[in-house]
DNA sequence: TATATTGATATTGTATACAAAATACTTTAT
DNA sequence: ATAAAGTATTTTGTATACAATATCAATATA
């Protein structure tokens, strides 16, 4: 045996990151809220050790907030980060569009398209929490396909700010579905143009109504 | 006093990951060079306990690789990773220069020119390393100037993998003054459409040259 | 000679221990 | 009753200790 077939050689670190990770987008450690170390700690059985690190890697991706000697808090995005934040996934995620519609492979295509149906039949159910999962499913997918596997990474970590800062939709899920569909058919014809014009101007719309969704709001 | 003016608030994982961001940067750790704990904490004078802190946020910003249960290494970027990491920032540099053109104060142009005006001096002189460090510091200033805060992190540590990645330059320095010039005069006549393309070309075209770069290299 | 095998050593991953700082709680004085 | 001062408690930041794994070297085996 000349391969070794060991995986799953993760440390508790990363383990202790990735729960955490799930437990901020999952709402269950809400945007704002101090992470004590002891309680986080004994919750997940771990020392405090492993937490710390997880916590770095955290703080990097701009899920937690880390004040020296006063604690780590759920970050909090303000209406400028948000926005900043949308510029740059207009500029990547069209880059990624483009690139999926040049390198996507027939199963790519299929692969998406089941994503997609999905999507359609939360848009006909009007399941809020469902139709979000499988948005998020298509633009990643998107990404993956388009086989740059470091925009993956970063627009992997941005969606899960925007996601586990934002409860509820920017826009209307039938617009959503046919910009989805759009997109989706502009890659499967390979049209790279047209694929990065249709996400760039997908992410742009909701870009443009991040002003209402923070109108109620006062987090500036 | 309503006012706190402590700062220098910033604890041991935060300072030995600037340190060793540092090193990496300065090749004092190379590519693909190993990590040891007990070495480097010795070294540096503190315990593994921040240092594995530092090493999470490292790791975060694709400055070194974990193994689990093996070790940390400097990490040494492919050629698809070289690419991939330029198509990323043709398309993020050109997001921060059209929003430099867009946003720049006197204040800023004139820092800026101040900036190019040294980098102009580096290639009269023909200082290889201070026309690096001119570049990467007239590629931050905009991205300063753009405003957009996130973006100047991302791109910093961008830059930063690539700078510590590549010795040597990639095209020819009067080249490089050309483009930056040109660049200049765009943002100074806030005209961002311009501003944009410049910055564009300016990174396809070294992109481009990755090719040349990896010939002679068998690191794939 | 090349490949296993065993034991010794080094290195990593994690928990615990301790010191410094921040927060909460009393007590005291005005 | 309120504010200040002092004390106790909690929480953080860091070092150390220990167990598990990996690496290396020496010997044995084919």
């Amino acid at each position: 045996m000349n391969k070794r077939y060991k995986i799953n050689h993760i440390d508790l670190s990363e383990k202790v990151y990735r729960t955490l990770k799930e437990m901020i987008l999952k709402g269950e450690l809400k945007s704002g809220e101090k992470l004590n170390q002891e309680k986080l700690s004994q919750m997940l059985g771990v020392s405090r050790t492993p937490l710390l690190s997880a916590f770095s890697k955290l703080e990097k991706e701009m899920l937690i907030e880390i004040v020296p000697r006063k604690g780590a808090y759920v970050k909090k995005l303000n209406k400028k980060e948000f926005i900043e934040l949308y510029e740059i996934r207009m500029r990547l995620e069209s880059l990624g569009a483009f690139e999926a519609a040049k390198n996507a492979t027939d199963k790519d295509i299929s692969q998406l398209k089941s994503i997609i149906d999905s999507f359609i039949n939360a848009v006909k159910q009007n399941a809020k929490k469902l139709l979000m999962e499988k948005d998020y499913a298509i633009h990643m997918k998107i990404m993956e396909i388009s086989k740059n596997s470091l925009l993956y990474r970063i627009i992997s970590s941005f969606n899960i700010i925007i996601i586990s800062n934002m409860k509820g939709l920017l826009k209307d899920p039938r617009q959503s579905m046919d910009e989805h569909l759009k997109l989706f058919n502009a890659i499967k014809n390979h049209d790279s143009a047209a694929a990065e014009k249709c996400m760039y101007n997908h992410i742009l719309d909701s870009k443009n109504r991040i002003n209402e969704k923070f109108k109620n709001n006062n987090s500036n």
